[in-house]
DNA sequence: CAGGCGTGGTGACTCATGTCACATCGAGGC
DNA sequence: GCCTCGATGTGACATGAGTCACCACGCCTG
């Protein structure tokens, strides 16, 4: 909590210099822009809004640290940041990347225990909190909000599910594949050489993402490299065969 | 769901003669078990009571399989039943193992997705269904319902945090300590022995459950025993040292 | 422009875990 | 009481993946 209002006040204090956009205080805008309360009538978004706290973080900086006690939930305005958790040895196993409109740490919300995992911002990052007094306010008034976040939460368990079977069933070079399939189908540029895709995560952190280690990971697309199903180029990456990388996975 | 028909024609004309429980229909009970709607008015728990439908699968059955349509989520009145998914090459990952008094399924009533998961009964099992279109015309009556699980569905959230840093961050041993240890605390008998709890699950569900095979899972069990940690006898285990699991997590 | 640091590439090695193939052994059916 | 089957014990082996140790860039900063 101290590390959220240092955060805030160095944002406080920065804000009225850079003036980019209006600092400390979330808005009415904030509140629709969490699909949650997107139905929510003036008077509540409004009262939300009042509630809300608006934090920034540069990258690397730590958002959330797992076992501590929870604020709230969080929305990421800009900005992406990582989910993972840390195991006894140090190592990392990353759940998912959130990027700007995403909401994460809404589990101690509800269940009303530590954080079960930590974030890490991967760039700057715009946040705002919804402290969980509010949350439980404006569900307690209109207990219809609750719905969506149903919704939410079963699309979350559902790629859990996914996640799981990834890590315990199939290999590493398997799970990156379905990786870059991924990201090739939701973000990659259409060339006349391939899919192109940004390479904005270091390979550390797509390792700890699919549950391997660095090396394996530069291994892994080495491999892929010499059998012609992609190009590694300093800053980004070319599918050039994307039907391969679906048959990997 | 042609399956669930003659599942529950199959019920009807046994329970006649059996006639240990009311069968093929659920009552109000039923309702007020599901904590969900603990707090439902008797109308709508009565108006629930007459959509669900009311299953009997024997040991090994299967309850519900990936991939096809879910009609609604299940209640599992009494028996035993794994929840899990199976990967290309037919090994498959439990996530939990469901028994008398808990709802499985939900998920797909929220995502309207297929079944993220199977289900296969390990004892005889007797299941109510709560089709689709009864839930959501609860959900609208009584949005309250959906707090409850919300808060539900957080739990599980943050149970698969943890299965997932298990299966990706600890060793099989260690995995299956941490299984012997949660199921010693909560089902374990105390006596001047150790702590006995029963051997109701085969060494392949146990792999299954912590992400491994039959072998492996049966030697590990082994050398727990050599280290004078559990004894393992036809029908059960005894706990001799909690502390010692405890620590291989 | 010279370090220094964060990233990424690689070779060599170890080891946990999965695979295969059988032997045992008790429970229940005929 | 014999026999088959499901469950379990175990040896031998194959191998994916993690560890360790270094090197090579390229970018940023002083």
């Amino acid at each position: 909590m101290s590390h959220h209002a240092w955060k805030l006040v160095a944002w406080d204090a920065a804000g009225g210099i850079l003036g980019a956009t209006m600092p400390g205080r979330a808005t009415t805008e904030d509140v629709r822009n969490i699909s949650y309360f997107k139905a929510l009538d003036d008077a509540s978004a409004e009262r939300l809004a009042e509630a809300m706290v608006h934090l920034r973080f540069v990258s690397r900086d730590r958002v959330i640290t797992e076992g501590e006690a929870a604020p709230g939930f969080y929305y990421l305005r800009t900005g992406k940041a990582r989910i993972f958790r840390t195991g006894t040895d140090g190592r990392e196993q990353s759940f998912r990347i959130v990027s700007g409109g995403d909401t994460f740490g809404e589990v101690p919300v509800f269940d009303a225990a530590p954080n079960p995992a930590s974030v890490e911002a991967l760039t700057d990052c715009d946040v705002i909190l919804i402290p969980t007094s509010a949350v439980i306010d404006t569900i307690g008034r209109h207990p219809e909000v609750a719905v969506p976040l149903l919704v939410h939460f079963a699309k979350r368990l559902r790629s859990f599910t996914e996640l799981v079977e990834q890590i315990s069933l199939q290999t590493v070079p398997s799970r990156i594949a379905r990786y870059l399939y991924q990201v090739g189908r939701e973000e990659g540029i259409r060339t006349d050489e391939g899919l192109v895709i940004a390479r904005d995560i270091t390979q550390q952190d797509l390792a700890s993402l699919v549950g391997s280690v660095r090396e394996v990971v530069s291994r892994s697309l080495k491999v892929m490299e010499e059998e012609g199903i992609i190009l590694i180029r300093r800053k980004e990456m070319v599918i050039l065969d994307l039907a391969a990388l679906r048959e990997m996975v």
